[in-house]
DNA sequence: AATGAATGAGCTTTCATTCAT
DNA sequence: TATGAATGAAAGCTCATTCAT
């Protein structure tokens, strides 16, 4: 299963269904309930000490719910990491969309996107470090972080590629910058979820843009 | 326990106290012996996965013999976390020596060390990974972490101040210069765990080159 | 909890539920069928050489099975006591109840029901003086048996009050009579455990018989 | 081996091979050590608690000590409840020739040395009753036991005989009332084991006075 | 579809025992 | 004789999974 497929196709069809076929609807929602309980429960005591039990406890069902619903807890924790990764993918699509039109404003609405408080913070950020823990045994957590790093890298240097056509910067590589923003956010995300409680946000902000500024400094002026 | 003291220590005591000591220095040996069978059995099969028997039989020992030595499963982690700092800042410490005496020489040496394949492979940096997976719940981990990080940023910045200070380049704020390097190594850590088996270092390095050459062109021309 | 409260209630539950509330019900029925072999476990093996795999097959049930319903061995065991105690306690109100209504007769019931084939036989005196032989080092075994103690030495002290009273023995108090038929029956208790497998019961009966003689001949003569 | 021989065996051989043989010696030493440190050990912790570990603890020395001097952990379970008795036994026997010379002075000798602190004291009996809570699970327990109470039960028996002799009394059985003696012995340890820290001796001994006087009013009179 | 009691494999931990020194 | 590191069997406990209701 791709991750353009999961997360948005199931709140679509949950609301879609809803009137027709109660039976599905409630399928899809009792699974996303469990995935939602596990993510919380990942959040709070890690991946390792997170027990199907809690998962149930959390989302106020009965112990064999998980089960019932997605055969293993393997099972679970790949759906729950689509869920997550889908769940991204449509904040990440909703920001470029509400962004302005110019690749610039685009680039830096995706910057910002990945700094704002509903992406990054800890509880949400200790998921995703979570799953990149279990990276290189995993290899279907690998296929799926690595699916989804490939389109935000193509997306990036695509915005960048644009930059540098419009204005014609010497001595820079799209791909090369892309990686490099990239490689920022998840860097900045590593600093928020060990940092302080009050880890500063307008600093990070201040990081990328400095960046930017410097490889696109017409188009990020000082 | 701060990072600063372990790993090194304990080599240094492995081998001075051999001649003398047979058995204190059997200990330490062991304690050693254990946390590398951790690592490698980290790295193998993930955090979650690794079982005190998997350990003792990647040491070639019984049973009981983590018990023995650390008293609890936890105890080890910790310890293995601490022995994976130490012997990261040693490695750290050994080339910032070795390189060059100018600013600009010292700080390339730190990037270019990051991203050695001694440091950056996918082995190692599950490790890392794993750790900083649980890093949320798990506040001795966060602890370690976030002390070296900040020991790093430190350094960073002290290099980034001098090499502002010679050449007086103009809105350019150390903090946020090296608190970018560090996420962006980072960042290309997590590309490297996730990327394809045969990720390609020479990129990674051109990646940082690039930024440190928009932020300080005359100290990295082109 | 008290040692009034335990094991009657139970029972009366069992019985009292099981037509309405299945669940309930088993709960407590497997609770009892637990202890119930927890005890013959004790009284074949000894307390130290049982283990919940023991008393899981006596169950004829599975090993985790215990901590499902107790949480922990120690729990197990604290029950065990209460239960013990709880079912001593129902048989001896029984007795009292059964027994002829004049204070002697109260007494002698009382005492005779301490030295009957159902109380007193190597089995269940196992049992008692494995938790007594723990009581030191356990402030909850201390605490039940104390309670039980108290209770018993009064309801006697209370009867031979009475035998006091009603025929003005001079120099005799009641207290430290009861006090020594109290100490008298755990003795004898003892000697069963300890004798050889034909104890004999009527020469336990006298042994305390001679004593009430000897204090109350009025109303135990010759 | 039978209770008669152990203790004072031992305590004699020390003192009189030291000079001699120092090996001996010194192993009959260690051996009577490691027997005090499992007392304490079983006073403190219980017995199912008690570890050859903690053993050698709390006698100062290494881990594999008591198998060096015991084989095995049963046996020097046993050769403690051999030492506990026969030290027990060198007392009584102290008591009794530092009596009085009157069967009546005898046997409350023995009596008050029943309940003298240094035998009815918490730690001792919790060493008791920890075997005791064993004895049906351990035939050699209960041999060892058994052979003791013989002998203290021949000893009462005889000192009672001579009593209805000397006095002529009418319709007591001189072992029924040693039976009886002995059982409230024990029964008091009991009520002292698990009573209140400020055990009352004193109440004690006046719950034996009363028996012997009621049973024997002319050589115990009020 | 949902429950929750039951299972049993597998984990961490303990500890009597062994053994090289 | 003594040490204490090492062993490995067995303990208590956890938990994913199954299943009768």
């Amino acid at each position: 299963m791709s991750i353009h497929s999961n997360y948005g196709m199931i709140r679509g069809l949950m609301s879609a269904v809803h009137a027709k076929n109660r039976r599905t609807a409630s399928r899809a929602e009792r699974r996303q309930q469990l995935i939602d309980a596990t993510m919380k429960c990942i959040a709070r005591k890690g991946m390792g000490s997170t027990t199907l039990g809690d998962v149930a406890k959390e989302a106020g069902l009965s112990q064999g719910i998980v089960n019932l619903h997605f055969e293993s807890k393997d099972n679970l924790l790949n759906e729950t990491l689509s869920s997550l990764a889908g769940e991204y993918r449509e904040k990440f699509d909703k920001a470029l969309k509400k962004s302005g039109t110019r690749p610039a404003d685009k680039l830096w609405a995706i910057m910002e996107h990945d700094l704002r408080p509903s992406i990054c913070n800890q509880r949400k950020l200790a998921i995703w470090f979570a799953f990149w823990g279990e990276v290189k045994s995993r290899p279907t957590y690998r296929r799926l972080c690595d699916e989804w790093d490939q389109y935000y890298d193509d997306v990036v240097a695509g915005l960048c590629e644009e930059l540098i056509e419009e204005i014609g910067y010497k001595n820079v590589d799209a791909m090369t910058v892309a990686s490099g923003l990239a490689a920022m956010t998840n860097g900045l995300w590593l600093s928020c979820l060990i940092g302080p409680q009050a880890w500063d946000r307008s600093e990070a902000e201040a990081v990328i843009m400095s960046y930017l500024q410097s490889v696109f400094p017409k188009h990020f002026p000082q």
